[in-house]
DNA sequence: TAAGATTGTGGGTAGTTGTGGGTAATTTCC
DNA sequence: GGAAATTACCCACAACTACCCACAATCTTA
């Protein structure tokens, strides 16, 4: 395993069981760093699928939602937003993790899953539900392609 | 666990007993620390709900109370309705605490209530309320939220 | 190429958790 | 001061979850 720790690229077909549980990928395992202790938060996604964090990038996280007051309107309704979904989950001794019913409807997720690596985070995705936002998104606008170019070097 | 201590994260569809009673998660049981002696502050929230904060979170926002001087009509309004409605309650032996009539009829609950973890507190929501405030929070300002996201990485 | 190790998938079981209700102790009110 | 109502504590059951074991397919290595 020569890639960072946390890091997970890749495309895996696995399958969510009867109990809610899929595999995490053998690699993305291994990627794991020692101090996550086998733990990843799961969330929903921006799209419809669900986010799989590891343990120590959603305390992360976490640190930035306690220090927004809630006197505000905004922040309270932006920590909901982002906290409600959300749940630790360790995986157990076959590598698999649990997903709350709740978010298996959301990604609208049935037996075969698409486990999709990006980079900080992992996505599990309705494979039918993945090439429909593809083809979405090939009718995005070359400009914002063109603002993102200035934000990274590929 | 592998969270942070009295940190609270997910959602729950749990209900409310003819005595008042609601079970916490047992998660959010675990996450509790020691020096909370198992007892939360239940309080008024500031949207139609009830905040449920552990003991010692609790302590904090007193002592920030203690330091708004009452000369000014805003912080002595602030302070009597924060402090009115709070009060202590123990979780016994099944892992419930005992509501207030007064905050059950606050928060407009019934026999079944949404737990929802809000990182540093909890909330107990109505569902059919809380998917009302859902709904007008979906006309916040966008500006706005894309400000408070420019400062966390999701 | 064959044997061994690893990885993905399925299912059974024991312990935990949520919920309802009963009884004793405490408080409130006449 | 005594009765009624309320609160706190205890027990019991059903549903669920986490843990364990087993097997088959794949990959690794000698």
């Amino acid at each position: 395993m020569t890639l960072t720790n946390n890091t997970f690229i890749g495309e895996y077909a696995y399958s969510l069981d009867s109990k809610g549980r899929v595999n995490i990928p053998a690699k993305f395992r291994q990627s794991l760093s020692d101090d996550n202790e086998g733990t990843f938060v799961i969330a929903r996604g921006m799209d419809a699928c669900v986010w799989i964090y590891p343990l120590i990038q959603w305390k992360d996280i976490e640190s930035n939602l306690r220090n927004l007051s809630s006197l505000s309107k905004i922040n309270r309704t932006f920590v909901r937003n982002t906290a409600r979904y959300a749940s630790p989950s360790t995986y157990d001794k076959q590598g698999r993790i649990t997903l709350t019913p709740s978010l298996i409807d959301y990604a609208d997720l049935d037996k075969d899953v698409l486990i999709v690596g990006m980079v900080n985070k992992i996505e599990i995705w309705n494979p039918t539900r993945l090439d429909e936002t593809d083809k979405q998104n090939l009718k995005i606008d070359p400009a914002a392609y063109d603002e993102l170019a200035k934000n990274i070097i590929i």
